[in-house]
DNA sequence: ATACATTAGTGAAATCTTTCACCATTATAG
DNA sequence: CTATAATGGTGAAAGATTTCACTAATGTAT
């Protein structure tokens, strides 16, 4: 199955959104409620579902709880998986105790740092190594994910080191783009740019 | 001019790479160095400056100093914006300090938080502020940036109270979205998203 | 001086994505 | 029981974006 990145990012926006309808104990939910829960149309909604192959009831919409088990099941997300945080600065050690990764089926089971000094200052319930161990860990634990908070000289270095020790995916909170192979699945983080974009936008546009 | 998110979204990070390249002294640098910096084509890069009405010289591409300038003044990122940080817990704290903002024009100039616990612990050279004094405090200092990072049944609420201090964009780092006036630009940068996004790709692709 | 290779600029084609139009279904109201 | 309105499903049209094909310009090598 071929699935835009438009389409994956709108699905798991869809699959956030069940979450918090779950705890409201929401049972149908309709293509035009969830639209607005993600910010896209319900047209975008039903046709993604549509290529998915699931499907609603008319006059009702979704039932949520099922409508969560088949995204999770098409797109791999009721398995939980392994993740790791390599840079313990202030995002990565805030990313450390993220509540929502847990919620949502991520475990983050290890971080890294290149300073002692930092791993043995930090308190937390994760399992803290120094970056030379990085290979051994992420290999050991058959770690899938992951997220790099380090500063920009060290990115492409970590990014190799993660791949190289069989990571499958990548979240790159640095400002650096990274080069990987291209069947690394990776996505940039950039707060700058992000910011930047921002403020573009809204000076265009008047 | 109308530019597409897309273009956008290129050229804030074409302008991000040039900062980088500045630091090292280059003088010119071709449509393809951009793009691989950016991870876009050259064909994206020349079109994207051909709708900006940017250009360059034939065999030598652009002049690094000079483009940086022509983007910034095309996009209106040249003068500095005041931006501010409501929600100081491990992230929002994270991010006062986060001196790429700094570097790039962005001067976080206020942070807010409801707890004035957390505001009297927090050590930090920029001025915190009780919630209550949001709307004051951003009228006054002509904030034209917010960027939220509270918990996510408070969201809704600070960028309500954002919009109505006469903010002009806001980054939204909680996983829930904001609804907001369609001239408010706004950017929600859910990590979880983000990172079910990377993990859902990665296991669609075998 | 000439040929060649490299790079920008750009209209047009190709591709991709969103939106629409329309049908089918069914809950609800009268 | 019937009419109506709300909702999903989906092929087709419209729209947007990317890629391509081609031209022009100009360093560089011979």
């Amino acid at each position: 199955m071929k699935l835009s990145d438009n389409t994956l990012e709108r699905i798991c926006k869809v699959f956030g959104y069940l979450n918090f309808l779950s705890s409201k104990g929401v049972g149908f939910v309709s293509s035009l409620e969830l639209a607005k829960g993600i910010g896209a149309t319900a047209y975008n909604v039903r046709k993604d579902f549509s290529l998915l192959g699931v499907t609603g009831y008319t006059r009702r919409g979704y039932p949520a709880e099922v409508l969560k088990q088949q995204l999770g099941q098409r797109l791999n997300l009721t398995k939980r998986r392994k993740a790791c945080i390599v840079g313990l600065g202030r995002l990565g050690s805030a990313l450390l105790d993220y509540e929502k990764f847990a919620e949502d089926g991520f475990e983050i089971v290890a971080g890294f740092d290149s300073s002692i000094n930092k791993i043995e200052r930090l308190r937390t319930n994760i399992e803290l190594y120094s970056i030379d161990q990085l290979t051994k860990v992420v290999k050991e634990r058959s770690i899938d994910l992951g997220i790099i908070a380090v500063p920009a000289k060290a990115v492409q270095e970590v990014a190799d080191k993660l791949v190289a020790a069989g990571i499958k995916g990548i979240l790159n909170f640095s400002p650096v783009k990274i080069l990987v192979a291209k069947n690394i699945v990776h996505l940039d983080m950039d707060f700058t740019s992000a910011l930047r974009f921002v403020a573009a936008k809204f000076s265009l546009q008047k």
